[in-house]
DNA sequence: CCTTGCCTTGACGCCGGTGGCAGGGTCTAG
DNA sequence: CTAGACCCTGCCACCGGCGTCAAGGCAAGG
């Protein structure tokens, strides 16, 4: 399989996967005109590689999920490498969601306190309240 | 007061100030050697800019803000532009918060497939299983 | 032979906010 | 006069995951 057909079958570009590649995710063979083959099976690496980018995983942690599905495993997931690596992500989730729950309350109580003074201060009396 | 003093005042870099004013974020009157001078109510523009900053707008989402407190009220926020904004990234904020529960569910059913096929597939008798 | 369409490597662009450097002017105190 | 601490403009670097262009090699059909 070519670069163009692997990018198909898994829904990409052929840069994707030179990139991947120069990232050590993909391997590829050379056939003797240098261009790069690849094994029916690396269609699965590359959705594995998309799925986990879709959900927020850089590629550097990527990288043991890789390996486990070379490894001959039927998924990615079931590697101690890579359950560290879903440990990590969960905490990193739950640290984001918390922090955005914060902003959310600032954003909150910004908009009600700002509605409470635009009764007080934005009237036609006062029409430098208007920011345009 | 000269650029130094205000970046100093309000917490931040010469550097950053000028990018602001690049951005049409700050204003700054010149003396008659080219230094910028501000008056000291910029410093509370700069502490606004960076506290929205800090809860993750863009630079173009304050400029509403910055013109609000130009025009004299007593806050960025009770503009009606502002509050344009303030919705906005109230909902942008929601999405998110949606999207990475989403994600949060998917990595803790990914986490307990992963531990509970471990048992069945990663055992010193079948070693391929280990990434590393 | 020529075109078409794939492949190759290499390099720059993007986005946003800032750091940092180069190369110069200005002001002030000693 | 000089040192040092400011100030000025302008430009490169960064991070990450690519898009995109350049310039060329290779395969296959008319």
């Amino acid at each position: 399989m070519l670069i163009g057909e692997l990018a198909e079958h898994a829904g990409t570009s052929a840069r994707t996967l030179r990139y991947y590649e120069s990232r050590g995710l993909l391997r590829a063979d050379r056939s003797s005109n240098g261009y790069r083959t690849y094994d029916a099976a690396e269609v699965r690496v590359v959705r594995e590689i998309r799925a986990l980018l879709a959900v927020g995983f850089a590629l550097d942690d990527i990288r043991p999920f890789v390996a486990c599905l070379r490894a001959g495993n039927a998924s990615g997931d079931v590697c101690p490498d890579s359950v560290a690596v879903l440990r990590r992500k969960l905490a990193e989730v739950d640290a984001a969601v918390a922090r955005l729950g914060e902003v959310r309350e600032q954003l909150r109580t910004q908009l009600t306190h700002a509605i409470t003074h635009r009764e007080e201060t934005c009237t036609p009396q006062r029409p430098s309240c208007w920011s345009q």
